[in-house]
DNA sequence: ACCGCCAACAATGCATACGCAAACGAATTT
DNA sequence: AAATTCGTTTGCGTATGCATTGTTGGCGGT
């Protein structure tokens, strides 16, 4: 069983204001632990590299036609993102997200992005660039009138990830992706388990209003409640449908 | 110039639960690529590498008596905590941190504490365990009657990596940790430059009696505006300064 | 038949070797 | 004199080899 592919595969979700090369524009020559790196984490996200699977580094060289030293590398850097653990004998473990995981990225989430949709409320000209976010609100009604859910949750995505991005608070922006990242199986498997997100489309719209009318206050107010909602919404349904996530 | 030593040499400050042995009790055996990586973060943090110096990897295996590859792997980590950078030809480089830099670092305090204070207020029975906290507020009451900033700053960061380790978020205090680490050093540069911190005592005890008498949002909304106050302070206190902290 | 111990194997962690590319310097030319 | 180009050196990225360590399976004893 994979999922939907990954979509964003982003700069690798490091923490850091810059990490090697934020946006790849600088992207001459990605050297082999950057390769093994990105096509691991896309693995894991699509599911190829199923949560509890275990391989060895030199099974992983193998397969990307590289030496162990890359690998190591990029298991290393993956180890630190949260999404393998590396066990001394027996290779690398996707890390399995379970229900109580859940629960900390959502208070991470619900912590952050209000922050965020705060301080791009805060700017000097607070409807300046929201083009993507609109673009995005846009996106996730068309897709929700077309009960499309894999495009509601691209743009869903699009918007979450615009949001932080632009907020200006690039270790704040990091953090978010990283978690997001962590929660992504997790999400594409109640995409098909829940019912269509009429509410959290509404509710995203009037955040990016709440923010292009430069009211910080409401617009992290707006967010956290739509953030604790559909967080809740997302935990109880994975505690209810049983899977212990391995 | 040297600061003061580090004090809390923490886990390693990786943002996910279970980096590679946290909880130092099965501590057998620490890898060299462990060791490198602890002794080169607690010589950061000491300014003993000062923020923009330069070091190749050759010349920190030597110093620290290893080779070149467990070095290597100490930097990668290190990148991804922010703490230094790497440069194809130079080897590494010490992160500088300025005050756009303290202006994120506090932007994501003022985020996840307060939402630490509000989950620890949130628990069942919001009182038990709070030792350690009511001891770090004590020994900063303590320290500021007998004018020892040093002592305040040990106890002021007890009380918040403390907070943050009791909420039961491991992620969040991950993160947590890993811009408190990022900002240590000017901590403790502008430690000796500001009045005592006579009021930010205070604050920290009525955070502890929210969070003791159970009341989340007070506790939360309490420490924001203590955390709102004192980041501004110290940015401001920064600029200030005039150094452009390389 | 079951439990415990020993030995062999396998994977890792670290050290080292090698090749490439970039940077620095020197020399020559304009 | 300044700039450009070529050569040399140096540092890094990757590969590979070796030793350590943990695990597993088999054998022997009770």
């Amino acid at each position: 069983m994979t999922f939907a592919p990954v979509c964003h595969l982003d700069q690798g979700g490091a923490v850091n204001p810059a990490p090697t090369s934020r946006h790849a524009e600088t992207s001459r020559a990605p050297s082999a632990a950057e390769q093994a790196h990105g096509r691991l984490k896309a693995l894991i996200l699509d599911n190829a590299l199923p949560p509890g699977a275990q391989r060895l580094e030199s099974e992983l060289a193998l397969q990307l036609g590289l030496s162990r030293t890359p690998v190591r590398e990029a298991l290393v850097r993956l180890q630190q993102e949260g999404l393998v653990e590396i066990t001394p004998r027996h290779g690398m473990r996707v890390q399995p997200i379970a229900a109580a995981d859940m629960r900390e990225i959502y208070e991470v989430l619900n912590s952050l992005e209000p922050t965020a949709a705060e301080l791009l409320a805060r700017r000097a000209d607070p409807a300046a660039g929201l083009e993507r976010l609109d673009a995005a609100c846009t996106a996730m009604e068309q897709a929700l009138a077309a009960q499309d859910r894999r495009a509601w949750a691209a743009a869903d995505e699009a918007f979450h990830l615009g949001l932080v991005e632009l907020c200006g608070n690039r270790r704040l922006a990091g953090m978010v992706m990283q978690v997001w990242d962590q929660s992504h199986r997790a999400r594409m498997f109640t995409l098909h388990q829940r019912p269509l997100p009429a509410r959290s489309t509404a509710e995203h719209r009037r955040v990016l209003d709440a923010i292009a009318a430069g009211e910080p206050e409401r617009a992290r107010d707006l967010y956290r409640r739509h953030r604790h909602r559909s967080g809740a919404e997302l935990v109880s349904l994975i505690e209810r449908s049983g899977v212990a996530w391995l």
